[in-house]
DNA sequence: GTAGAGGGTGAGAACGCTATCAGGCAGGTT
DNA sequence: AACCTGCCTGATAGCGTTCTCACCCTCTAC
């Protein structure tokens, strides 16, 4: 097994408590003491225990995170700036899928607070609950949203600006001429769903379209149900000239819904897709999309976490990233 | 800050003995009293502490994973694989990334042993050093190997078949006619892709087609080094009639190199990729690959990884999942 | 009436660390 | 001679659990 601060105080000679001070560096050792000390602890292989140290000390240096899914390129992609920038300061992420589910996520969060993370970076899944994080701040300790607001949680957010991102896109096929935009969503509870909605909304007022319930499906979170409801909006009676993507797996799902019906981008439907992911220009024609800053997401959240951890204690702040409309050949608009 | 089974204990009115017996279920507790301590428990919202029950336990639950970039989607379905396999027996997973860095890898897994995970994934950098590995291992902690095997080092392996993948592959490219065929390699320093490459040489060794070093270009492991590599291969005064790719970065490089050079797939250059991701099937035409059992491949570790957890104490056994070839249009080999 | 069995309880050690405190010992000052 | 001061060291108290041990009390058996 491991070897103990008392091998090494063993091994050197000396008390625990001299080794423990020689070891740690702090309080009075005498240089030759301090030498042997450590001459001891290389030579019987001698790793501190962080629990042990965790313990007593209170911080165990280690961050939660709990995304929907690790395998959506988007929170692996958050994910990696965010552990990239937590690293540097010592801490270590320990990671959790919630499914996009309110009672798993809440099974999760409880488990990271019983394991005392320092922190807690969370998108959470849905909008109006947010009693499992309460009660993580209420113990002192810091939460930091990812993507998604909760209305009412004091806690910081780090989100995108989906209402203008989703409202550059909308008025840029209307700009091109579409007057019927179809609009493929995954659950507008999810929060960033509901702004990107939104946004449409906002797009169509503007420009005098009508808000046409029949243009727009909604499914689940998943690239089948992009595909189903894709389906469903292309195979109607008046189908739409155009349509907005709200997610990566919604883009993914509907262009195979196109091309399954043999229709082409962007002479037959113009395409734009929200969150713009390594294959939108791998395919052809290449998908024009609202692109996220996504690392910096991730770099965004750390710094607001570290932040708190050494002791911020201004109000809850939201920070909100631009997201910036690519052009490219699938909505007709680079011809 | 949090309760502590003391405070419950007050609350009851019991000693710190008795409550947490109580709480835990061990040894006789009288039937009013444990409700009583319940009822206490819940009404001042105790929480245990796992850190304090890890450190006389000797256990974390807490499991290590190490791989190259969790940006890397086989690495984050290998991850989630491997999560939901071990989150049903309560284990948590501790993230890092080696960037395929054996310095860095050293580093983390540092780490993460003085963090006492209770056993370690690890998707190795390199092949031959294994010597941080050894020494969690001779803690007594389980080490299991994902993807790339490590020689001499005495710890479970599970890998896919990646020399008889990558036979396979070749072997239907020779079929079709093929006698130049490059290949598109990540560093041969990786375990695996030595064995895709050891799969190419026998493939052409069986139909008596000469190796030829012009046609192997070996870059880094990024998507811009397979670009790179690509399109030297491809201008080269004599480019291969068709490219086997071995990794799915190399894949899409290879794929922007041929669209540069505005050369078509299965016409001018067949494709046949190594990994199967979501976009082989989204792009025209689709890829051709050796697909790998990927999800399957972090259950797989898991279950090793919980035999030891649970004692078994038999010799390291190497596993190796079974690779497939999916033929689609970019080799030509559907027409 | 005494012994024994068995349910129930509290005191306290241990896990490995951090950190405080009391004390020892040399050297210099009053 | 007595005293202080500055280094250095060991003993020891926690951190919040788990778990053993000794003890008490009640009930049954002889």
């Amino acid at each position: 097994m491991a070897q103990t601060i008392r091998d090494v105080a063993r091994e050197a000679g000396v008390s625990q408590a001299t080794a423990a001070r020689a070891l740690a560096g702090y309080g009075y050792v005498a240089e030759v003491t301090r030498r042997r000390v450590q001459e001891a602890a290389t030579a019987i292989g001698y790793q501190p225990n962080d629990l042990a140290r965790a313990l007593v000390s209170g911080a165990t240096k280690t961050i939660g995170l709990v995304v929907g899914d690790i395998e959506n390129p988007f929170f692996a992609t958050a994910a990696r700036g965010l552990a990239d920038a937590l690293e540097h300061e010592g801490y270590t992420l320990v990671l959790a899928n919630s499914d996009e589910e309110l009672a798993r996520e809440q099974r999760v969060v409880q488990a990271l607070r019983q394991r005392l993370v320092d922190g807690l970076v969370v998108v959470p899944s849905s909008g109006d609950d947010g009693s499992h994080l309460a009660a993580i701040i209420a113990d002192g300790r810091p939460v930091v949203l990812l993507d998604r607001a909760i209305e009412g949680l004091a806690a910081d957010a780090v989100l995108v600006d989906n209402e203008s991102g989703a409202l550059a896109a909308m008025r840029h096929l209307i700009e091109l001429g579409h007057r019927r935009i179809g609009i493929v969503s995954d659950s507008p509870g999810i929060a960033s769903t509901a702004e990107r909605l939104a946004g449409c909304r906002a797009a169509l007022g503007e420009a005098g379209i009508a808000w046409d319930d029949q243009l727009v499906s909604i499914g689940g979170s998943s690239q089948s149900d992009g595909y189903r409801t894709a389906r469903t909006l292309l195979t109607a009676a008046r189908p739409p000239s155009a349509i907005f993507t709200l997610s990566n797996f919604m883009t993914a799902g509907t262009i195979r819904a196109l091309r399954d019906l043999d229709l082409s981008m962007p002479v037959d439907v113009a395409l734009v897709g929200f969150d713009d992911l390594d294959w939108t220009t791998l395919v052809e024609p290449a998908i024009s999309v609202v692109a996220q800053p996504v690392s910096e997401l991730g770099q965004a959240v750390a710094e607001r976490l570290l932040a708190r951890l050494r002791g911020d204690s201004s109000p809850p702040v939201q920070i909100r990233l631009r997201t910036s409309l690519i052009v490219r050949q699938s909505c007709g608009g680079m011809s």
